[in-house]
DNA sequence: GCTATAAGTTAACGGTGTTAACATTGGCAT
DNA sequence: ATGCCAATGTTAACACCGTTAACTTATAGC
């Protein structure tokens, strides 16, 4: 796998992290297959030898993207219910402000439907996946009513994934102003689906 | 302003229409100003007195889209608070079923951006406006816990839209399955925002 | 070393948004 | 009624784009 002039040995890798920093900093809509081909130094076909096609080099970098949210959520330690469920909202929603064009191309349901790209449909839902896991295991400790699981999941990840969208498309102008907004928004949802056993204690956390 | 080949008097109307009948079927992705001039019988660049560039109409299009998303939501009967906030919910996410191409674009934050194009920004701002009053009238009725009217909004927009963008991507597998997930979403949401003065007359409403 | 194949090359097709330069028309003022 | 101006079209052209076909080169395995 010399670096001559054929043969390079690194194209694939190298189109990918070019064209991940490309949609990082300037969105899925910037990239180019014969700039990202130009600026690697080589010529535009030889990149359909490593991707299909345009879409299915973005179905990649999507996939790195989900991959990298599942890690963040990962990450969120595995503390009492109350903190573990507000822990993974915020890290969720952290991520796609740290990320928001990379986030955009994730669930940019245009540019890249379900159903065409099978890994990708799996990295959207290992990540997923962490997120629901943490609300069973909340449920399961008795913290949350005993609601249909995937109520539960869905109403989290409906609430989480607008925040995220609806502030880094700048729709929520005084989300600056309130820097709380996401713990409030998260705290909000839960006040609905503690157990009513657990709210009187809760709420003395909250407020110390 | 007679129909000759020159100055036929409609085109701007014309190439607005047609265009809102190729976002709405096949997604603002596949609108072509050349292909829009060509079924319409004119020249590509004439568009181009009528519409600045291609992002200008599409901003034009998402703003007809926020009118129509605004129409939905005041259509919703003043009712008591729980039903209104319930019914205004259902009817933005129904609208965004329905819409699904449509909606995307108005909320697609990569093709259209925050801060160029002023009137879009209003009509997105006026359709939020509708929700935000509901949830006032609630707040004031004293239905809802006293807390910050934007914090109350912003949650309630967040999972909406977060609902409504999920399911029209297909995120959520057993949508079909759950054909009340949306209310029951909402409903779970609720319960942590009513004042715990009427937590018991209003679960007895839910379940007859 | 020969050969199959993986991985590059150039040339070309049809498409895109957009601009420049030019042509025609309708309405208004004289 | 006429003449002019601004509005609204036209064609030609530029610089891109994704993608395919046909060809060339280098690598790996027998």
């Amino acid at each position: 796998m010399a670096r001559t002039a054929y043969h390079h040995g690194d194209l694939q890798q190298q189109v990918h992290d070019q064209a991940l920093a490309v949609v990082r900093e300037h969105g899925d809509s910037a990239i180019s297959l014969r700039a990202l081909a130009k600026q690697i130094g080589v010529s535009a076909p030889a990149l359909y030898r490593h991707f299909a096609d345009r879409e299915s080099l973005l179905a990649e970098l999507a996939i790195s993207g989900f991959e990298a949210l599942r890690q963040r959520l990962l990450q969120v330690k595995h503390t009492p219910p109350r903190q573990a469920l507000i822990g993974i909202g915020l890290a969720y929603v952290r991520f796609a402000q740290d990320e928001p064009n990379l986030y955009r191309l994730m669930f940019g349901g245009q540019v890249l439907p379900r159903g065409f790209h099978p890994r990708l449909d799996d990295a959207g839902k290992a990540a997923f996946q962490v997120l629901e896991d943490t609300v069973e295991r909340a449920r399961h400790s008795g913290y949350l009513k005993p609601m249909p699981l995937a109520l539960m999941t869905a109403t989290a990840w409906s609430l989480v994934h607008g925040l995220s969208q609806l502030t880094i498309d700048g729709h929520l102008p005084n989300a600056d102003a309130e820097p709380h907004l996401a713990e409030g928004i998260t705290s909000l949802l839960l006040e609905g689906a503690i157990a009513d056993t657990n709210r009187a204690t809760d709420n003395n956390e909250d407020s110390p």
